[in-house]
DNA sequence: ATGGTATGTCAACAGATGATGACAAACACA
DNA sequence: TGTGTTTGTCATCATCTGTTGACATACCAT
C-alpha cells in the first residue's frame, strides 16, 4: 500500500512545487503557508522545496519576480483603461495572473518576512507603469489611488465573498465600478 | 538588579493586556502576534494572559466585541456622510479608535483562526448600520462598496505609508477622495 | 558492467509558539 | 496571629516551523 516513489524529473517537480507554491499563497498568506504543505500539494518531499529553492523567502521571492511581459492591461494604452481595468478585476477577464498575482501580494503584503518583496513587485509592477501610462500632474499618487480602488475591490472580495449580484443589478453595479477606477486616475 | 514584582491589581494588569493586545494587532496580524510580546508590552507575564482571557483567540474575540455606542459617523445622519467618513480616513478625525478597529481587522481578516471573528465584527459594526442608514436599492451592496473604497485607502496606507502630499496638492486629493467615497454609495 | 552523479526519502535539529501547572508572595479576614 | 484566596512568576510541555544532513535508489557516461 505504500505509494510508489516520485518518477525522477528535477524540471518536472521545480515546476510543480513552484505551481503549488503559487496557489498555496494565493489562498493564504505567506506566514500561514508552510513548506509542508507546498510539499504535499506538488506531491514531493518537503526537503526538495529547500533544497530547489534554498529556502521559503526565496521560493516566495521567485513568484515575486516580475514577467518579462508587461502587464496586458496597460500594454493596450490608455484609451479604455479604466473599462479594461474594471473588467479585469470583475471577473479576471484577460491577464489571467495578474489578479493572481495581486492576490498572492495582498495576502502577503503585512508579513515580517515577505512585506518588502511584495512592496517592491507592487511598485515595479503595478505603479510605476500605470503612473507612467497616465502622465499628467501627480501621476505616480493617482496610479496609487486606482490601486488603492482595485485593492479595495479585491480585500473585500477575499474577506466576504462574490458580491452575489446578477443580471441589471450586476450591469450597473460593474458600471459603477468603472466610474470609480476612472475617477480615481483624473487629474487634481 | 532584579526587577521588582509587577503590583498586585488584577484589574489594572487585565487593562493593560487588552490595552497592550490592541496595540500589537493594530500593527501586526493575529498570527504574527505572540502573547509573550503582548505580556511583555503590558509589563505582565504570558501565563497571566491564558488565565485572565483563557486563550489568544478568546483575548482577540474581546476586542472584536461591540461597543455599545454606533460609529460618530453614522451617528450624525446621512448628510453630510461622505465628507465626514473622507476626514476620518483622512486623518482620523473624529472616531479615532473606528479607523484603528478597521485597521486590527484588515491586519487578521485573513487568518485562519481569528478569520470569521473579524467578518462578523466588520459585518455587525460598519456594514449593517451603514446599509441602513443609506437606504434605497441595494444599500447593503452600496455599504459595501463604500467599505471596500475605505479598505483600499487604508491598505495602501498600511503596505505604502503615508501619500506625502502637502497644500493644495493634499486638499486636491482629499477633495478626489471625498468623490469617490461620495459616488460609492450613490444609487445605481 | 561499473563508478559517479542526480534525484528522491527519511529522520532529526533548533527555535518559537500557545498553553498548563507548580510554587511564592501579598492580601483579606477571622 | 493564623488561614485561605488572590495575584504574579517560573518552569515546562506538546506542537509546529524552516532547515539540514544522511541514506537509498535511479540514471548516465564510460
Amino acid at each position: 500500500m505504500s505509494r510508489q516513489p516520485r518518477p525522477r524529473n528535477a524540471e518536472a517537480t521545480r515546476t510543480a512545487i513552484l505551481n503549488a507554491a503559487r496557489t498555496c499563497f494565493s489562498q493564504q498568506s505567506y506566514d500561514q503557508v508552510g513548506i509542508r504543505e507546498i510539499a504535499a500539494l506538488a506531491g514531493a518531499d518537503a526537503a526538495l522545496v529547500c533544497r530547489y529553492f534554498g529556502s521559503k523567502e526565496d521560493l516566495f521571492a521567485q513568484l515575486m519576480r516580475r514577467p518579462d511581459e508587461p502587464l496586458e492591461v496597460i500594454a493596450e494604452g490608455r484609451e479604455g483603461l479604466s473599462r479594461r481595468v474594471a473588467e479585469m478585476v470583475a471577473n479576471k477577464a484577460g491577464d489571467e495572473t495578474a489578479i493572481e498575482d495581486l492576490l498572492i501580494m495582498l495576502r502577503s503584503a503585512s508579513s515580517k518576512t515577505a512585506g518588502e518583496l511584495v512592496r517592491n513587485a507592487m511598485e515595479q509592477r503595478f505603479d510605476q507603469p500605470i503612473a507612467e501610462l497616465l502622465g499628467g500632474e501627480h501621476a505616480n499618487v493617482r496610479a496609487r489611488l486606482m490601486g488603492s480602488v482595485i485593492i479595495g475591490l479585491l480585500v473585500s472580495k477575499i474577506i466576504r465573498g462574490p458580491w452575489g449580484l446578477e443580471g441589471d443589478a450586476e450591469a450597473g453595479f460593474n458600471e459603477r465600478v468603472e466610474d470609480l477606477i476612472r475617477q480615481s486616475i483624473q487629474e487634481f
